[in-house]
DNA sequence: TATGAATGAGCGTTCATTCAT
DNA sequence: TATGAATGAACGCTCATTCAT
């Protein structure tokens, strides 16, 4: 089972309970959600977030280090999130797989906004952050792609090619950020089971 | 068979000969792609078009109205596209699937940017143009709705929520454009079997 | 003998210790001189004097209070280091010309920050304050033109036009501030004595 | 005689017609010298032009520039004004010093608010741009200094001193911009000659 | 006493757009 | 047709200043 450092976070990764973001990004994830980063102003942030805009720049030193934390954040749950998962599949392949593709499909329908602005505003990054985003997503994708690839070796998966699959996979799970209505008639485990069902068979022998 | 209002542009779907847009929003095409749409300034665009600022006003009223004519031109040929390849499929639907799913798989892969754009510059189009390409949007989501539900009423398929497998493959397709490579390993032509492939493998029965 | 409030402060005119500024205002001198009065933050202020913004405000109602203060030391230290001068010239017409322009070669070369502060910040002050060191400054001069006005007048010099003269000497030992190196080769004392002698040449019979 | 590049610049180094800046810069001269580069906002700046502040942008890149542009424009005059006034000199040291003098309290009469900024407004450059002034500052320096080492070597002037005799001159003479009313009584030309004739006292043999 | 947190106003600059030429 | 010159509005950010703690 996974454990954090911080006791407050050490959650099981089917839990999601209200996230740990402070108010200010939790509004700036929205506004950035609806607007894209380019497309919202300081005064638009600071507005949603109730404070003026010299009160944004008290907490964060740039625009530019709101989207960053809101990023960061974004990455860190989803690959916490996804250590516990495969630490709870233990040796298990097919395990394995089911539970990435779950812990995928839970994560992009419950932290929808949070999945659809990982996914659009990698641009919006400044180099450096942009560089660190880029090889977070690699690693994460890298988990999926060793499961699919010793499972092949292993006769279990029938994955010719395992970073495709995997791609294909993970594709299919962020998509769900972009139309998953928690309102909706399908429960975010409903789906995520769903998910996990056509992962299997794509790839089980 | 696929008829066009332009016989110029009346190509089978499979074709992906250098698209038909104008220099100016082939190169506006790069730019929005790169930094967005409300991080692009019409002075970027000029430049990249190699025109002066007015020069862009003399061909688009706005620049709205240059991401409207992508989107518009993006959401045309797929349509086009997908029109033309279930003609072809005829009455099967395992081969209705098949073409439409390497359609879809097709286009996301030779016209990844103009994908990218379809994908993410929605909320960056005015109510009109969003409300539209919501609409056909959806229209093409239904195409594959149809062939799913049909096909499961038959026999054919076990697609118990068609709507949700849809979103299932269309949202696997469209990832694509998000890490195809022309230059890569993998043809465009042999990612949208494979595609094809993993589609039938979760609805087949 | 020149008599100050301050006992402390009674010092000969030609010493110059380090000067009875606080290490607020020393600090904020420095910063003025380098950047100007309105290139300089409050924050930089507060950080050269390794203190809050806050702090600041405790010790000054505002940034302008602060200029004033110095601008109000700067003028009065020179008001009593001249008038010293004078007493200690006694009634030689010679010796007091030999002495100011000693003494006002001395101040612009030992005080050289607080004297550019006293030419290039008169425009940063608030009408009021601006007012009064104006008449502050004019006063000062007064003090130089009456020495070239009744010396004249006894045949002792040659000014046609006291005022004139005394704006080019005042000007030429303003201009010490400007260049002055403490750790240059040429002592403070040196060139005051040559600024003397250079007023001698020009103003003698 | 001084021959310069454009037939309209070449004029002789006493006359002071209006000077050849733009209209835009110009007014930024006067706002600049009431409120310092600092204490100037572009607003301002546009108003004084009385064009709006992106008018401004059109024709300069930033403020920076624009002060840029201004200190280029008077450190040029007066190096070109001087070299013909060196040149008229001829030989006669005695001649150069009256000259240069003369040229040096002509410009500093005629084009007060110019000099007034060269003088305060060094510290407001960046880097490159000032330290390209100084250099230009040190090489109108050098000239006087020239002419002073050259008459102390042949014995015409009594200068133990040069670069500190020529920092009094030039201060001197500088400092009649600080002071210099075009409506007084005094004109410029009265000046200058008065402030040659302070210099000859203070370095003839 | 000292400061973290806050703000209305303003900063330098750029935006999308227009129009006379 | 194409563009140099222009602008009202808005951009990201910082200003001097205040106040609860």
């Amino acid at each position: 089972m996974g454990v954090n450092a911080k006791a407050a976070e050490q959650v099981n990764w089917r839990d999601f309970a209200e996230d740990s973001l402070s108010p200010l990004l939790r509004s700036a994830v929205q506004t950035f959600v609806t607007h894209g980063y380019h497309g919202t102003s300081t005064r638009t942030l600071a507005a949603a977030a109730n404070i003026s805009v010299p009160g944004l720049y008290h907490h964060f030193a740039s625009k530019q280090a709101i989207i960053v934390a809101i990023m960061d954040h974004a990455m860190g749950e989803l690959w916490r999130r996804s250590g516990e998962a495969d630490a709870e599949a233990g040796a298990d392949l097919e395990q394995q797989l089911q539970l990435h593709i779950e812990c995928l499909a839970l994560f992009h329908a419950h932290r929808k906004e949070l999945a659809i602005l990982a996914a659009t505003e990698l641009r919006s990054l400044e180099p450096d952050a942009r560089d660190r985003h880029i090889a977070a997503r690699d690693r994460q994708e890298h988990l999926l792609v060793e499961i699919l690839r010793t499972g092949t070796a292993q006769g279990v998966f029938r994955a010719t090619d395992p970073r495709q699959v995997a791609r294909a996979l993970i594709t299919m799970c962020t998509g769900v950020s972009q139309w998953f209505d928690a309102a909706g008639p399908l429960s975010a485990s409903a789906i995520a089971e769903d998910y996990a069902l056509y992962a299997q068979r794509i790839v089980r022998q």
